[in-house]
DNA sequence: GCCTTATTGTTAACATGTTAAATAATAGCT
DNA sequence: AGCTATTATTTAACATGTTAACAATAAGGC
């Protein structure tokens, strides 16, 4: 343990946060693009991006569900969703109407094509989440995701 | 809970990967949104970005650093980063430069209006690190980290 | 019923992420 | 030297992230 530096002992570095490598901001983002990476090309060659992919999956997951919820459980901005929703609409991969009992609500449903998605992806993405979860091990896999979560939510 | 007929009833679950809350690229995505949230105001109290804060502070780290390096070390893709440094250096804050020995690579330095950033940001973001650091655990953090850098390098 | 406030979703404006292609300069080979 | 391949950066095009402002509807108090 080193002891504590005065002002003065401190290098031109001293102001700084500490080094970056070792900084949970940027480590949560490589490890997070270390993850996507495995998962976007498989994704690209069926032409859908990743958050197009998280919706549709939760609306196979859910059922209906409006879109306040859609961008709580995919974690996606309002303005992101709604640019999302139009263009998983005009491909036809889902519909969207307004809900009867509540006028501002938008209620989203998966279409066919989109049924027809989630068999084509579904299982390649398994796989290969099947074969990172087993190349960091299955526990660990369980460990981190709890830690995540708690780090997720600390200030609440 | 009502019974409506959900998409998952037709089904197998076994065409879904497994259940969206407990999935890697999630839990990354929400722990990361988490931690910036507690930077993002004061950044931008400061008229700066999270990206943009990564680029002056590694600058004030490391010196002279070419563009390639700095995409490594912040984690910012080149086209990102070109119109990150042109905005930097739009407002004074960076400088940049051909590198006299290979005309290709971008040599960028830090500005005193940049030092003037860091000496400003610098004490508030570690303020911010040090009390998550505290109410996560050291520890943790530090087992956090090594978990996370381990998933980034599993496929080297 | 009417007015105020809160909630839901959209739009706007700008910054970044992502892939592919273009440009410029160097390195390597013959 | 000259030709080709490789490398560094930029540009282009589109998708998403981020904040603020706005429109429409609903909820609640009077």
């Amino acid at each position: 343990m080193s002891r504590a530096k005065t002002p003065t002992e401190l290098g031109p570095d001293a102001l700084l946060p500490h080094n970056t490598r070792r900084s949970l901001p940027i480590a949560l983002l490589r490890a997070r693009e270390a993850v996507m990476g495995h998962f976007r090309p498989m994704l690209a060659r069926h032409e859908i991006t990743e958050q197009q992919w998280r919706v549709i999956r939760i609306l196979a997951e859910s059922g209906k569900v409006d879109a306040s919820e859609m961008a709580d459980k995919a974690f996606i901005l309002a303005p992101s969703l709604t640019r999302i929703i139009r263009s998983l609409e005009e491909r036809g991969l889902i519909t969207k109407h307004k809900d009867a009992d509540d006028g501002r609500r938008v209620l989203l449903e998966i279409a066919p094509a989109g049924m027809r998605v989630i068999a084509d992806v579904g299982p390649e993405s398994r796989a290969i989440y099947d074969q990172l979860e087993t190349r960091y091990g299955r526990e660990r896999v369980e460990v981190l995701l709890d830690m995540l979560d708690e780090l997720a939510t600390l200030g609440d």
